[in-house]
DNA sequence: TTCCTTACTGCACGTTTGTGCAAATAGCTT
DNA sequence: AAGCTATTTGCACAAACGTGCAGTAAGGAA
């Protein structure tokens, strides 16, 4: 019966986590075999009934996260990686801690902006699960594109999401841009986009990654096929370097005058900044830029990203 | 340098809990071996920087969790242990178990009422650290008798508590129980003693065991030399079942018109019932009795018991 | 400098833990 | 009941881990 399974993890898990007893021990004790035990602890580790949690005292940590911390006032996590590795592996341990941070901060009734990207695929990859109750996850920005509907890319981030943590899924079906403008409007005054606006202005927590106009693994945004020549060109010469969530902004943080974000489906950087807890996840330092720009802007409330970044980030500031 | 070892044990837990790297691997990424990596996480973990929780959904969670928590309105932690296990090494898992319990709850600022006893001994030696600031432990009465001052064995409880919280330590140095009341009231005017009792009323947590008059393994106040055979036939005639901090109750959890608490020097009941976290650890199935009257009493918030008592304290209630 | 004390490191060994695989069991369908 | 599929279990082996011990480095006193 799944009844007694669920309730053996538990006590596998205390006795195991906090009693200090081997898994020989607790074996004995369920009168099972001792891999059942470990399979136990697995899944109790997996669903989320064990939660470690790494307080890091941040008066003795790394200076790094405090200067950040200073500067942009967010609250910072450096995920520890050795600068030799690749970019590749930067991300998925980025997005590891990440999925393990966010865990944590996500309750019961919350709504949850998610974005799509790279970034946030690889994030969803490593959710750990948690149970909680009336949860939503809902689409930040649309992901349609000239050439695909973008749909199954973004939902299966958002599908990860929503059963990591036992949530109702909305997603957002229109494309990343209009071509005008003002089919925007029109189609905001839709009952179906505004079930999913009225979603996003009451999230209480928001995930996403940020955009970078030079990075030299250029973000989706800028190379998939969402954008034209002339689009591009105009980003240029606007200033902008880099997005969050397909709202674009230039690196003191301002964004007034992008005609291209009239034409963006992604939250107002107004309306993202209500949001609570608003969580940015970055990897690989072509991306400081970008970075720099949504901090300016105070798009996020927590920071986690790679070591190199942060070196990156702090000497940026440092001598800018 | 102190300053690396510490810091490399942060970057050791978050790439050992949150990237999943074995120790292997992470004593290549800092350059040292991997039996190095071992103490270090060791230390993450006795220092209080990694923090193991287990968070018991408890809609899904055994249901004598649930029925406890329903029939006396506390919030509980039921220790799973195998009913052929002999006192002496159950109080020990009990208490290992409460220490983590306490852990996350203890924070920084807190005042921390702690009483004595076989139980309260064997929790703080299973304290797990955590740098908090500014807390301070209060002892909750005080410790003395007729053979002995008490004070070493109390204190040494006492100073486990403060070593692993990094609190200020306040002992209360007076009998546990005074020969005269008025003895007790002059003392009560005394400044010395006055700033004790102004910590204890300002407590944000307390921490006790309980005594039950016909435990058979009796708690040292009514075998240890504490009272005499004329207080212990008062005890009977009044019909205590039991005590927290030497403060006797009934089964009901009255205590009114029982003389002998008028000569304790614990917090009375009423003064208990202010602090907000009251956290009451019983190990050992003979304790129901003065549990039953405990609980009725309102004293506790937070009950950690094991699982042999949990289940009696429900059916004693069950069909009373 | 030399000697002493203290704390840290790596090795080697025994213990503990994860996991592929085959057997067993449970759940369903016919 | 039989037959099928999907899980779950225990075994056995390899990988990962903890710890006593001896060697080494880092301070401190004479």
């Amino acid at each position: 019966m799944a009844r007694s399974r669920h309730s053996d993890a538990l006590r596998a898990a205390q006795m195991y986590y906090l009693q200090d007893l081997t898994m020989d021990a607790i074996a004995r004790e369920l009168r099972t075999s001792r891999s059942t035990v470990s399979r136990l602890l697995s899944s109790a580790r997996e669903t989320g009934l064990v939660q470690v949690q790494i307080r890091s005292p941040f008066e003795t940590g790394p200076e790094l996260e405090s200067q950040i911390r200073n500067q942009y006032g967010v609250d910072v996590h450096v995920v520890p990686v050795l600068d030799t590795l690749n970019e590749a592996e930067t991300l998925d341990r980025v997005a590891m801690q990440a999925a393990r941070t966010i865990g944590p901060l996500v309750d019961s009734n919350a709504i949850i902006g998610v974005a799509w990207g790279a970034t946030l695929s690889a994030v969803s990859r490593h959710l750990t699960r948690k149970v909680t109750h009336d949860s939503i996850v809902v689409q930040l920005n649309g992901a349609g594109n000239m050439q695909t509907t973008g749909i199954t890319y973004a939902s299966d981030i958002m599908r990860r999401f929503g059963s990591a943590y036992g949530a109702r899924v909305e997603q957002f079906p229109v494309p990343a841009f209009f071509d005008h403008a003002s089919t925007k409007t029109a189609m905001w005054n839709e009952r179906s986009v505004q079930r999913i606006l009225d979603l996003q202005a009451r999230m209480s927590i928001a995930i996403f990654g940020v955009g970078s106009v030079d990075s030299d693994y250029p973000s989706h945004v800028y190379a998939g096929g969402y954008l034209d020549e002339m689009d591009l060109n105009k980003l240029a010469a606007d200033d902008v370097v880099g997005d969050v969530a397909t709202v674009f902004f230039r690196s003191d943080g301002s964004s007034d005058g992008i005609t291209l974000n009239e034409r963006s489906t992604g939250p107002s950087h107004e309306q993202l900044r209500q949001v609570r807890r608003r969580i940015c996840v970055v990897s690989g330092a072509s991306k400081i830029n970008g970075l720099q720009g949504a901090l300016a802007a105070g798009l996020a409330t927590d920071l986690i990203l790679d070591e190199a970044s942060a070196r990156r980030l702090v000497s940026f500031n440092g001598h800018a």
